[in-house]
DNA sequence: GCGAATAAAACCGTATACTGAAAATGACAT
DNA sequence: ATGTCATTTTCAGTATACGGTTTTATTCGC
């Protein structure tokens, strides 16, 4: 999914996008160039530009004290939703057509290690089986721009995700749900995919609108009203 | 569509990518960090981080000598289009439903602009005309991440849209599909504006698959094979 | 003159330095 | 305690500098 390549910029940029997509960075931390570049022994610069980087894409927001995980707001849950409804069933139908026997077995390989994280309440382990599930059949998409708009949708998520996942129902009935998914992948029929996945996006939007509304509520009644952020702009 | 901003990084985002939207930076082109700086009597750093920005969401490529405009392949323009058809039918779609007269206005000026630049062959006229259409259509989506994505996925084949625009018989044409598109527009009919964006779609690819099969045709008989490129990567 | 070797230039990546603005801290008055 | 104001700290943005690599220009041998 990404490169090693042999710049720093690139490297750090695979390193941060990685914990993002792991849920490993929360909200409230922040990320400030000088920090990283240290931890690594080089300079501000290249730490700077992948910062630079994930806040053009819409990872992160440039906060007047470092940059922090962009949360969404319920309307972007729903216009990202909307955004995903229309490109993952179709994909993910491509996927089943064309998915090789190795990609088939990495798909349920993922969705095992799923299956068996939800079974031990072990959260790190399921947001990383759920990121593997995910990127196993984007394997199959043999559109690179396709797959990279998904997977970029996707991880818009992270900081909601873990929320969802910290509540047992939730997050069974959103395995429940992937665990679906992968029936119809093993049954090779695209259209069942890509109907399930529809019926996916919906279920996993209710989700993380009840999560994040949930969310913004106790920080609604913890403090009345401040907070005063953003400041570079995404264009 | 972009910010003006008070940081020379975002400034010199903007300005660069309206020149891409608008084809004013060719193939041949090469953009230089310091060229940028020096124009605008600044430091090389901020034209770096906004040409890196642009190679990030891959508008430019980074070759040993300069940046460039990214030039398609024949599977990437496919690839590109099979995005395109799931989002864009939709998004009018949306757009034709929400639209508020001042909006509509908006729609037919700038279609009226792209016929008289058509009818005068003025080919810049017709290329600005035809962004500010679909500006216009876009301003009435209200997913802003679906307005983004689409933007940035047209922006793509602005080396191409020179190429289709060139020859009269493929702009009239492409300038047909869009009248009948206005035409639904101005019916108030979501479903038609969708129809006839899905045909718009199909059709627009094929004229972008010739050009550029033309153009490469071109290429390959003019030198046999040489130039190595590509230095940074994408992830 | 023409091709190979060598010198010069161009340009990217990274490092370091400076500046100004915003936020945290703390002093002080109410 | 609480609010106001001054001080300090932190960090983003910008500038400048250097090294290394690739490309172009130049020189030399044939």
């Amino acid at each position: 999914m990404l490169k090693p390549s042999d710049n720093l910029v690139d490297a750090i940029y695979a390193d941060l996008r990685l914990k993002l997509q792991r849920s490993a960075i929360l909200p409230t931390d922040r990320l400030v160039d000088t920090e990283i570049a240290n931890a690594r022994g080089i300079s501000r610069m290249p730490a700077r530009e992948a910062l630079l980087r994930l806040v053009s894409e819409g990872y992160l927001v440039g906060t007047t004290r470092g940059f922090a995980v962009r949360e969404l707001s319920l309307d972007d849950i729903s216009g990202l939703f909307e955004v995903r409804r229309q490109l993952e069933p179709r994909a993910a139908a491509c996927a089943a057509r064309d998915m090789t026997p190795e990609i088939e077995a990495e798909i349920t390989a993922a969705m095992n290690r799923v299956e068996l994280a939800l079974s031990q309440s072990d959260i790190p382990a399921l947001l990383a089986a759920n990121v593997d599930f995910r990127n196993a059949w984007l394997k199959a998409v043999n559109n690179p721009h396709m797959a990279a708009t998904i997977s970029r949708f996707i991880d818009y998520f992270q900081s909601v995700r873990l929320g969802t996942f910290a509540d047992p129902a939730t997050a069974g009935l959103y395995i429940d749900g992937l665990s679906r998914i992968h029936a119809a992948f093993l049954a090779h029929d695209p259209l069942m995919v890509q109907d399930r996945m529809t019926l996916f996006m919906f279920a996993a939007e209710e989700a993380y609108l009840s999560v994040r509304r949930r969310q913004l509520q106790e920080a609604e009644t913890a403090r009345p009203a401040r907070r005063r952020i953003q400041k570079r702009g995404t264009a």
